[in-house]
DNA sequence: TTGGTGACGGGGC
DNA sequence: CGCCCCGCCACCA
């Protein structure tokens, strides 16, 4: 397993609930910065193996990307269960729900 | 080995 | 805002 996927295994993984993180934030916190479809390859293929919270990862404009409408209102529904607000067309506001791991409070 | 494939991202219009 | 093009990169048939 390469050093990428085992960072980006451990990011996605501690993601608190009620905020998301990016595609292209998470490739780049684990040392790949045009590593984004990566990222989508990984939570395709080991969510389930990991218990990874894909629900909590969206894309740079803080959409929902699948297309496919059973995993859309899946994952829709997922995050407003987390208190995350997303509107009908699958947008959230990252302002207020993106997670940044390496923000700290004073 | 090679070419097709994305739950992407940035830039241009 | 919507579209399109292109670069990206590990995986797999």
């Amino acid at each position: 397993m390469q050093p990428f996927t085992v960072k980006a295994i451990k990011i996605i993984q501690n993601i608190p609930s009620g905020k998301v993180m990016t595609y292209g934030q998470i490739a780049k916190l684990a040392g790949s910065p045009r590593g984004a479809r990566q990222v989508v390859r990984i939570l395709h293929s080991l969510s389930e193996k990991h218990q990874l919270p894909w629900h909590r990862v969206v894309n740079g404009k803080g959409e929902i990307g699948f297309k496919n409408d059973l995993s859309f209102n899946l994952q829709r529904e997922l995050l407003e269960k987390e208190e995350i607000y997303v509107s009908s067309k699958g947008i959230l506001d990252l302002q207020e729900y993106l997670y940044d791991p390496l923000y700290h409070h004073s």
